[in-house]
DNA sequence: TAGCTAGTTGCAACATTATTGCATTTACAT
DNA sequence: ATGTAAATGCAATAATGTTGCAACTAGCTA
């Protein structure tokens, strides 16, 4: 829920300003990473404003708070759902649809800090997207 | 070396041209991820030029015969190292000077197949991309 | 509830990155 | 040597991202 988000940003020490309030909610509708200038057409549609270095400086913030991921294979945003705190935050993506699932998993994190470990590298944060199909998008294309 | 990715273009009924063999050389003298205009910079460094336009297309066919990966974390290219072809490539970059190390592992490919499944998802294709330091940086960064 | 102030936003200008259509050139097969 | 499909270069434009500064406001404080 957006609630929670705009909770955390107030615990934190952040104003919980219009333009916060806005673009958390445009995450929130889409179910799908949205870029910045997305969520601007989006706002628009809706008949609000905001300046797309807002939307940048917002989105920054959101990120930096874990309440908010890029997601690099689109370049696009979601909104986090997840709690977990304790290891990084992983995506499958739907390459017909768009649709986005958030997931994390220790064993993961785990398995590719060792890999990482023995190529001589101390690993602090995996990012991890994997592209493929959603269930509905994999039932209509090997149903064609 | 440069030549097997030559010999590759040519294989595959690709013209081996000027601006592909400078794009390939800069990829394999540049020990980390390169934008387009960065490899156009080193290019005109050597006293070379090459359109922009020219370089973004060299490696669309390049990433498109895995010769080369995009980087997504920070969106530069990197030439391939790796023969095999079976599972994905994934790497893992150092924050601090930004070497980058490629490799693959069936078994990381295999666990994030199945967490995806769980999902209702059919991965085809799984970025993955470590940040951290490497042995040399971490050395540096723990002595201080 | 009014006022204060640090934190935030909006604006304007600019920088960087990426894309398209078309004329010209070139690799390489014959 | 030559013909031709493929590739490049150019120009124009679109999309994305950044910076500094002036104006505004969320939320604390009295």
């Amino acid at each position: 829920m957006v609630q929670d988000s705009i909770a955390a940003l107030h615990n934190r020490g952040y104003k919980v300003t219009r333009p916060r309030k806005q673009v958390l909610e445009i995450l929130e509708q889409a179910q799908k990473p949205v870029s910045p200038y997305e969520i601007q057409r989006l706002l628009h549609q809706q008949g609000k404003y905001l300046n797309h270095v807002t939307i940048y400086r917002v989105l920054e913030l959101l990120c930096h708070l874990n309440l908010a991921h890029r997601v690099l294979s689109s370049g696009g945003f979601v909104k986090c759902n997840l709690d977990n705190r304790d290891c990084c935050h992983r995506f499958v993506i739907c390459r017909h649809c768009g649709a986005v699932q958030e997931f994390a998993d220790e064993e993961l994190c785990k398995g590719e800090g060792e890999l990482a470990r023995e190529l001589g590298f101390h690993t602090e944060y995996h990012f991890s997207e994997s592209s493929g199909l959603c269930a509905d998008c994999y039932k209509r294309e090997s149903g064609e």
